[in-house]
DNA sequence: AGAAGAACTTGACTTCGGTCAAATAACAAA
DNA sequence: TTTGTTATTTGACCGAAGTCAAGTTCTTCT
């Protein structure tokens, strides 16, 4: 699929005419695994849209810890938050896995809000941002890791009884805002109540256990499908 | 200061046309201490600006514990999530002190984004927002109660050595994401270090302390004055 | 003033999850 | 394979901050 086409899917409010005029301007890009898009506090004049793969979004703390604030899903544009205000980048980006992106260079792009329906659903994603950041810092200050554990999964994959990770278990603790050693700990303790059982880079989980974690509350979930 | 005036203030960019069909529409409103401007999950159709006092932004979890989002300073618009997407509150919001409000209807607001220097620094005040809450995911979860604290009062009072205080301790523990147990023994340590004097509902702080503190990576401050 | 109820403090106790250190396993380049 | 690097696990330990339960002190309303 060409950039025309994939634009066209992530911006389908967007006239063929716009269209056309960002397209020749947009670029497509592979990263490896963990490579950097751009660190907290760089100057950037282009913001992103994940065609594929894993990126990391996140702070540094003063003390060099880092904080996870979304693993992005295929399908997102992030780093946006350049386009108006300062043109410095808030936070970190970093390819989790082998990630192919669109780059999409800020300076003609606010032209486009001239377009109403394109408009309304650009801003409509920045309040669901808002939403979902408001959500994380729920997840974050008031569960304990098991709860984040098992949100993690059902918000990144669905609610499922086997789950194929693509992600490392290091990856995993620091999305769940968490260290290696807690997270391996709690694998271990959900091993033997037998909750859930773990080979290879596949997870089996009990759906009863899982079922407390689910829906109600739990931020919007995107069903994504493993590997 | 009537609401033209008002509406005039907190979006200098708009148009006197369109700032006089808005001005028509908006109302004026009072809240006492306590009370309630909307709780999340509500069904809401107008979004508010905060003219005069202070109002707490939270979340509720599970467990019923509050977790702080915000404290909004006069100046600040804030409910406009509900403009696209869905119109439900994510969050709920309590006058901490008595407040007045302008109720902005949400109907022929999204109107007003086709004038393009508004819509700018209403997209601009979106990503602002962004920023914060990403701010406030470090905050919450990589600084100790002891530098919430002194970071809480140097965003919301601005970096000085005396401070008026115009919320109570309870308020203040919550907006720093700690309990009033927790606060009081804190306060209770950093007197008898003599860091700190209270004494009603002023306190001085030793400069020479608060500096580590300061500016560096400190979310925006707004240089309040207090009371 | 007096009573009811907030707000605030204090003490005793607990715990989750982090730190540090070391061992083991997995992986990838040469 | 060999070897250096990174990921994962395990053990011993610790500490910040929460819970629970009782005071104590302010407010505020009648």
């Amino acid at each position: 699929m060409e950039l025309t086409n994939i634009l066209k899917n992530a911006f389908p409010s967007l006239s063929e005419q716009s269209l056309s005029l960002i397209a020749g301007r947009c670029s497509l890009a592979e990263y490896p695994r963990n490579e950097v898009l751009f660190l907290e506090g760089d100057k950037g004049s282009a913001f992103f849209l994940l065609i594929e793969g894993a990126i990391k979004i996140f702070k540094t703390s003063p003390t060099g810890q880092e904080i996870v604030l979304k693993l992005l899903e295929p399908g997102t544009f992030f780093g946006e938050v350049i386009l108006l205000e300062k043109n410095e980048y808030p936070v970190s980006a970093v390819a989790l896995t082998s990630s192919r992106v669109v780059r999409i260079p800020s300076d003609r792009f606010i032209e486009l809000l001239d377009e109403r329906f394109f408009r309304n659903d650009f801003i409509a994603v920045l309040m669901a941002k808002q939403r979902y950041l408001t959500e994380r810092i729920l997840y974050l200050t008031s569960y304990d890791v098991e709860e984040r554990f098992f949100r993690f999964l059902i918000d990144r994959y669905g609610f499922r009884t086997s789950y194929v990770l693509d992600i490392s278990k290091k990856d995993i603790a620091s999305a769940i805002g968490t260290i290696p050693e807690t997270l391996s700990r709690l694998i271990d303790r959900l091993k033997r109540r037998e909750v859930i059982s773990w080979s290879g880079n596949t997870l089996t989980v009990q759906a009863d256990y899982l079922e407390q974690f689910s829906l109600e509350d739990a931020p919007e979930h995107t069903g994504r499908t493993p590997s």
